[in-house]
DNA sequence: CTTGATCCTCACGCACGGTCAGGTTGTACG
DNA sequence: CGTACAACCTGACCGTGCGTGAGGATCAAG
């Protein structure tokens, strides 16, 4: 019962998992070529073989590119901890970007499933909502939000959000009657106001200057919301005349 | 001055940050056709283009592939938050296989710094060490296995391993004298080792368990420490015999 | 009319094999 | 010795999302 020496491609692929295919591949790349041929062209699979076979197993399954495991294989002075290193960095990087990924399609099912029957439209409007909102908001600065928001709880926000149409509404009832922004009547509006946007930024400033950064660079998503352009003019002249 | 009803490829280009290529390939498959071309073939994207090509940008950041991009636009009555449900699933699933991955590229590091100048060989022992670990602990056993290493600090672990070859070598010579596994100088051999691994598992059984067992099944591996199996046979008996 | 920028259509390349297609060899059985 | 049937061979296309030319036509400005 003698020791076998050689094996087929298909013993070979039954032994490791891998694919007959896979390994044709790797003999095409110059990968793993194996050390003999039958006299009819079959491929003959040494020890040395099986070996390497095993080591590029391993380095794959570590997610390296079959290109850079032919390099480490082959020069075998190469620095293996840089290689390492290299491969933690970019798997690292990776992982990062989709979390990422995950957080806002996280947003994004909440925000989608909180109404009922989303049309195609509708999800692309709240994508791109989602998108600016991670574009104008620092981390730090929806987390502070989220938490004002647990905080509040739900009746009150939708107390606070039943209230933006009136309010807007009494605005611009009043920009239409030329009151000055001075006015004792619009600067009675413009407390409203900087009361509601405080109710839901939890008083930071910063939080709401961003808020009101994202709805001056994007008048489009205003208009959606219900301010036009005027009308954000309008009681913005307001809230700065308060402030002095 | 007219507001401008159609733009070339390269003006769209600019204006949303794709590549004039990425275009091109979006005509290629239908994902995105422009209204009109020139008499000479240019394209011409209208407004409605360059909406929906908004809504692509917007998709492909969530990660979409571009068919899944195509589907949804093109059938409005999809349901979104299927989609959404599903990206996200793809999307856990991808990070939880890098993060196995990347808490793998750890182990080898450490693993791997801790010894210097490593050749590549050594790199695939190390390798394929640590994903034997992983293939017979579970990730409790080797969070006990850390917290343990933790408790004992650097110096009691190297004075652990130290103590192996010796030990080993009393064993080796004990079964070369044909001393019976249940004879008194045996059964102190048996209780060292006992407590030698219980040194390093914290006395969980089960991890204990795991480890014979890695090393029953990886003969080759255990031949590497310096346990050849009738060494292991022979221990084993003696630490059944101390059992009983 | 010239020039330079922009546009057009092929067509290959990348990573890692999956999946036929069409043909040859190896082996076990009668 | 013939016949199956399993296993092997090479060659080729496919998918993903474009990058990167090649080689030629068109556009806008001077």
């Amino acid at each position: 019962m003698a020791e076998q020496t050689h094996w087929t491609i298909g013993e070979l692929a039954k032994q490791t998992g891998m694919t007959v295919r896979a390994l044709h591949h790797y003999d095409a790349i110059g990968l793993l070529v194996p050390t003999g041929r039958s006299a009819a062209g079959h491929r003959r699979y040494a020890t040395q073989d099986i070996v390497r076979l095993q080591h590029i197993i391993s380095l794959k399954q570590l997610g390296f590119p079959l290109a850079e495991a032919k390099t480490l294989l082959d020069n075998p002075d190469f620095r293996p901890d840089v290689a390492i290193r290299w491969q933690l960095q970019r798997v690292t990087e990776h992982i990062r970007l989709q979390e990422d990924l995950r957080r806002r399609l996280e947003a994004l099912y909440a925000a989608v499933t909180t109404r009922h029957e989303v049309t195609v439209d509708q999800l692309i409007q709240i994508i791109e909502v989602t998108m600016m909102i991670d574009k104008y908001f620092t981390p730090d600065q929806l987390a502070q939000i989220r938490q004002q928001a647990d905080q509040l709880g739900p009746a009150k926000i939708k107390k606070g959000e039943e209230e933006w149409p009136t309010l807007i509404a009494q605005v611009r009832s009043a920009m239409a009657q030329g009151l000055p922004p001075e006015s004792d009547e619009v600067q009675a509006l413009a407390r409203r106001w900087q009361a509601l946007v405080a109710l839901f930024t939890g008083g930071h400033r910063d939080i709401a200057a961003a808020l009101e950064r994202m709805y001056a660079e994007n008048p489009d998503r205003a208009t959606a919301f219900g301010i036009e352009d005027p009308v954000r003019q309008y009681i913005g002249q307001a809230m700065a005349h308060s402030r002095d």
